[in-house]
DNA sequence: ACCATCTAATCC
DNA sequence: GGATTAGATGGT
């Protein structure tokens, strides 16, 4: 049986966020799914007997065939596991306990390739992320001033209307063309052919745009 | 078969 | 001598 991705995600979760795995396997035990954690192995341990287990190494040469064979099949099918141990002079169940720990290693290179390929792309995110949070603050600054300037022309657009050889009152003492913007909440005054007079209840603005 | 774990061997 | 690696074991 194949485990499935959401298992895999799981056992990506559990190598390198286990606070977030012991969450997430937390919540499967309340949604009625039973996780008995595995029970540890007991240790062998008879009075006086000593259990020297005698690890040989493999040769050179053994460990160049099964990993030449490794890389063709991580599986290990009974016949081939048969020939590679006649070919190699080891027991099947050597061979057998080598495919094993093989493949153990191989997904274990596997998980810590993954996690760092996540740990540079999590650290590119945060630096696009502070670097568009820059950007924001410089907008809004950009934003503040120029408000601040369509403030300050506003006032003087005021003070020019309150003079009167001003050549600007002549517009303003112009019959003038008058549009309701109830869509936005607010009324529109055409000034002249390229100069809009909008009022809204918060602010003041005049559009100026280029024909 | 897969896994956690043990442990001899090896490395530094 | 502690850390790492790689056969090996026993439980699921």
């Amino acid at each position: 049986m194949s485990s499935s991705k959401v298992d895999d995600q799981m056992e990506l979760i559990s190598h390198f966020y286990p606070h977030i795995y012991a969450q997430l396997a937390q919540e499967q035990v309340s949604l009625g799914e039973k996780m008995e954690p595995r029970r540890r192995r007991k240790k062998k341990k008879s009075e006086g007997e000593v259990v020297m287990r005698k690890r040989k190494l493999l040769s050179e040469e053994q460990v160049n065939l099964l990993e030449r064979s490794f890389g063709d099949e991580h599986k290990l099918e009974m016949e081939r596991k048969a020939k590679l141990a006649s070919e190699l002079g080891l027991d099947p169940h050597q061979v057998a306990v080598w495919f094993q720990n093989r493949r153990a290693r191989w997904k274990n290179k596997k998980i810590e390739e993954e996690y760092s390929k996540l740990k540079t792309q999590h650290e590119t995110t945060i630096i696009e992320k502070y670097r568009l949070e820059t950007e924001v603050l410089k907008m809004k600054e950009q934003l503040c001033e120029a408000e601040m300037e369509i403030q300050k022309l506003l006032l003087e657009r005021k003070s020019d209307i309150s003079s009167n050889n001003s050549p600007i009152s002549s517009i303003f003492s112009m019959e003038q063309q008058h549009f309701d913007l109830g869509e936005f909440g607010m009324e529109g005054k055409l000034m002249d052919d390229n100069m809009f007079f909008v009022a809204d209840n918060q602010s003041t603005y005049i559009t100026l745009w280029d024909n």
